[in-house]
DNA sequence: TTGCAAAACGACACCGGTGTCGTTATAATA
DNA sequence: TATTATAACGACACCGGTGTCGTTTTGCAA
């Protein structure tokens, strides 16, 4: 498809890649996936994927890397220019764009839990997984911050805190769901509770 | 040591398998372990531990197994007898023994996580693990439904749709802290929200 | 159209973990 | 003390996944 050089082809097949990368950790998960199923899945050789990235770590991470900007990147825009209130810049990081509780969720998040779990013991896997909670974690607090000091928000709990709290039940749900059936439960119902935790704790409303 | 049966000798030996394959989890997680961290750990051969345990998963869940019931049963029984009052039995099954917010977490925790959300596509794990989150559900639900029947708790929220939020805040809490170091957030402070929530969602104190 | 740089290929060797099985060692029993 | 059932052993064959590398293919440029 393309042989020597051009930039634009070269570009491409990396890109159809992680796509199919991205499908392939989806449906399998992280430890799950093989090299070989994202060859099948991208229709490209062993070789021709391994030009492209040197191993699952390194696909991972980018996916990761490329996954991570949307959501948190237009947050902290708007925290910045300051277009909406608190709550809503709030509610736009923990529900995604409808800004309200709903049955979705980032398919790649039962993928990322797995990943940056059982990279624990694995010193670059772990700092990795730390700077980059670590920069999630700031968007939160930061939204948080703003609020309280604006007097939009209660000042009764500590913003670090209380954002690693509430990114730590957005995971929480994210797991339960990923190994759980929905049931009787549905993942909206408990999107309402994490909602109702946010008012409750930041007294809004 | 003992050949030819003596049932004695062969429940121990079983019994210190399955505690150093323990040690093992908790300081590998569920992945990394080898059945040979198990062998070395455990001062056995190879033979000799596939004498008892068919292979990793069939140890973990044994693992899992005897430890489940602790803190569970405890409460289940304690619900029956109504011994205390409800906001006390949910406080020991979710903060253990000295019911309040602590520093302590379960060792095993996160490889437990690991463990049910890499085999969230295994049909027999997955079904193993719902079978068991089940069970773990049903406590909490059957004390906060007791609890608002009996007027002490609240009941603007569902039972079970409590119980399960909580259940997975509580898993988000040990994802979390398996991950990330303490910093700036001990889990204590996280345990205090926890315990703030509570309060909140059943209208406690 | 021809030459060439390098993209794509896929066979291969390697590796670590697994579970088995024939052998050896030993505790109970008579 | 001899016998024996079987616990314990560890070498081995196997397997699936990985990453490499020599070969082939192909698009661009002269």
């Amino acid at each position: 498809m393309s042989p020597k050089v051009s930039k634009e082809h070269l570009q491409q097949r990396r890109a159809d890649i992680l796509e199919a990368a991205k499908r392939v950790f989806i449906q399998y998960g992280y430890e799950a996936a093989t090299m070989k199923h994202v060859m099948e899945e991208a229709g490209v050789s062993r070789g021709g994927l391994y030009q492209y990235f040197s191993n699952k770590e390194d696909l991972y991470e980018t996916i990761l890397k490329e996954n991570l900007s949307e959501v948190s990147d237009k947050t902290k825009r708007s925290l910045d220019e300051k277009t909406a209130s608190y709550w809503d810049l709030l509610l736009l990081r923990v529900f995604g764009e409808d800004k309200q509780p709903n049955d979705e969720m980032d398919p790649l998040a039962p993928s990322n839990l797995e990943f940056f779990i059982t990279g624990r013991n694995d010193e670059r896997r772990r700092k990795y997984g730390q700077q980059r909670y670590r920069k999630g974690l700031k968007v939160y607090a930061d939204v948080i911050e703003a609020g309280q000091k604006s007097g939009e928000f209660s000042s009764q709990y500590d913003s670090k805190v209380l954002a690693r709290t509430i990114i730590s039940f957005i995971d929480g749900l994210a797991l339960d769901h990923a190994i759980l059936p929905e049931e009787d439960v549905q993942l909206k119902d408990q999107s309402t509770m994490l909602l109702e935790y946010l008012k409750m704790t930041l007294n809004v409303e």
